[in-house]
DNA sequence: ACCCACTTGAT
DNA sequence: TCAAGTGGG
């Protein structure tokens, strides 16, 4: 057995705070990196090109990453059981290291490898968390149960220490050239384009891919846009949000350094209104926490609604809804941009999410993991976690104790998009129409007809009343 | 068992 | 001004 220790990297594309990596590098000098692409996720109907081709960015830049540290980042393409354990063998290597998930998927993955290494006597690191600040086990109710509501979660994990985050790796070995041809006869190959796996994306990229690109962002956004959150965060025509989702959900930046940016912007306040406005943004790292804490506490929330009331509920069956949805032709304006905003940059602004979330459910009255689906085949930070989370709270299915939220995109629109900037940017055709009647969506057939704009498919008055209708019955049987 | 509090709500 | 149900202490 030699004195190499693989680390598998999955969801934590970097080689700075990464507290498995140093581990690793804590046991030994030669470490060398792994990345699987893995069959069972690229080839599900839960994938996106615009963020295979932003994660083949990432392992691009963590290759160099591994080279200038001395060694190699090696790439698998097929299932980990089998060739994880298998490249760890043909190497002789004494440890393979990798980062916890909370996923359901990786869970059973992980446990069969786990079992599989035992077995060929090399050594692993047991359960170590590295993409949340806190263990889920750490952060419990009074009464020792898991929590389902984010408010009295966030007191609870606010004031739980975070820690530090830890040092680059650097100063590393790697392969031989004789192990690499080893690697090479075991299945290591050469990073393939997302093309070359059958992803096409065109357009651009909200984030750079790579480490590098993703600190800059947070470096810049903790020095600026975090001062003014709690505010343009509001406005999707308004650049206001961090943009670090895609990063996050790779773990191309470590989140004890997104934490850490934030103290010392909290350090940095001068005034009540900024120190508020960072506590804000502190709160969306703690949904993000709150919604992984939820998926590993209850990994039946990958399945469908959590709530009885939202289980077996009757939601109608329209194709002709769900496709005018996904390609932004529902006739309700503020809704059609969000689409097509996605459907073109493989992003949507958080506030719009939630309008489509609550259109898609309450208006169309359509399945939400339909749409759940369609978020993850769009978007570059499509992360099962959070969409799930966001879905449920949207639907009213999950892990919040308010079952009638219905968005009015109407009013939506008016608080938030009050010039129309948004709407006027991803819907063109509308853009000579009057900004009162463009938010309100009080458009006559025969303007929409001249314009090319699709007529309202549903009435939101109407359906809203159906939505409740259909809830209120639910609950009878429910309690019956 | 009581009561407080509740991301981004609507009219 | 109303809401609306319930988790959590």
């Amino acid at each position: 057995m030699s004195d190499l220790i693989l680390f598998w990297h999955r969801r934590d594309l970097r080689t700075s705070d990464n507290t498995g990596l140093i581990a690793a590098k804590e046991q030994t000098r030669k470490v060398v990196g792994i990345f699987c692409l893995d069959p069972n996720i690229l080839e599900s109907d839960d994938i996106a090109p615009v963020r295979v081709t932003y994660m083949i960015g990432c392992l691009q830049a963590l290759q160099k990453s591994y080279v200038e540290a001395g060694s190699q980042l090696l790439i698998l393409h097929g299932n980990p059981t089998q060739v994880i354990p298998q490249m760890a063998a043909a190497l002789t290597a004494k440890g393979v290291f990798w980062n916890w998930d909370v996923e359901p998927y990786s869970q059973k993955r992980d446990t069969v490898i786990v079992d599989a290494l035992k077995e060929k006597g090399i050594e692993f690191l047991d359960r170590n968390w590295d993409q949340i600040l806190n263990v889920p086990d750490e952060i419990r109710t009074g009464t020792g149960s898991q929590y389902t509501v984010y408010s009295p979660f966030w007191k609870n994990w606010s004031t739980k220490p975070k820690a530090k985050p830890v040092p680059k790796l650097e100063d590393i070995s790697g392969l031989t050239a004789a192990e690499m041809q080893i690697a090479q006869a075991n299945g290591a190959i050469a990073l393939p384009s997302a093309k070359d796996l059958g992803f096409i994306w065109d357009g651009d990229l909200v984030i750079e891919p790579g480490e590098v690109a993703a600190l800059e962002r947070l470096e810049e956004f903790a020095a600026t846009g975090i001062n003014s959150y709690q505010e343009d965060r509001n406005f999707p025509a308004v650049d206001g949000t961090s943009r670090l989702s895609a990063a996050l959900k790779f773990g191309v930046i470590g989140i004890r350094t997104v934490w850490q940016a934030t103290l010392e912007a909290m350090e940095n306040s001068r005034s009540d209104e900024t120190t508020a406005a960072i506590r804000t943004w502190q709160q969306e790292i703690a949904w993000r926490e709150f919604y992984q804490h939820a998926m590993y506490n209850f990994p039946e929330l990958a399945e469908g609604a959590f709530r009885e009331t939202f289980k077996n509920f009757p939601w109608e069956s329209n194709d002709e809804y769900y496709q005018a949805w996904c390609e932004g032709r529902t006739g309700y304006p503020i809704v059609d941009a969000a689409m097509r905003q996605m459907n073109e940059l493989g992003w949507m602004h958080n506030r719009c999410r939630m309008i489509v979330a609550s259109f898609f459910t309450k208006d169309l009255l359509l399945d939400p993991r339909l749409g759940e689906k369609y978020f993850m085949q769009k978007l570059i930070d499509g992360d099962l976690s959070a969409n799930n989370g966001g879905w449920q709270w949207s639907a009213s299915s999950g892990m919040d104790p308010k079952p009638v939220r219905i968005f009015n995109p109407a009013s939506q629109a008016q608080k938030f998009d009050a010039e129309g900037e948004y709407i006027r940017q991803w819907v063109p055709e509308l853009r000579s129409v009057d900004t009162g009647d463009l938010l309100t969506g009080n458009i006559t057939p025969l303007e929409r007809d001249a314009l090319g704009y699709p007529q309202p498919i549903v009435d939101h008055k109407i359906q809203q009343r159906i939505f409740k209708d259909k809830y209120q019955q639910r609950k009878g049987v429910i309690s019956s």
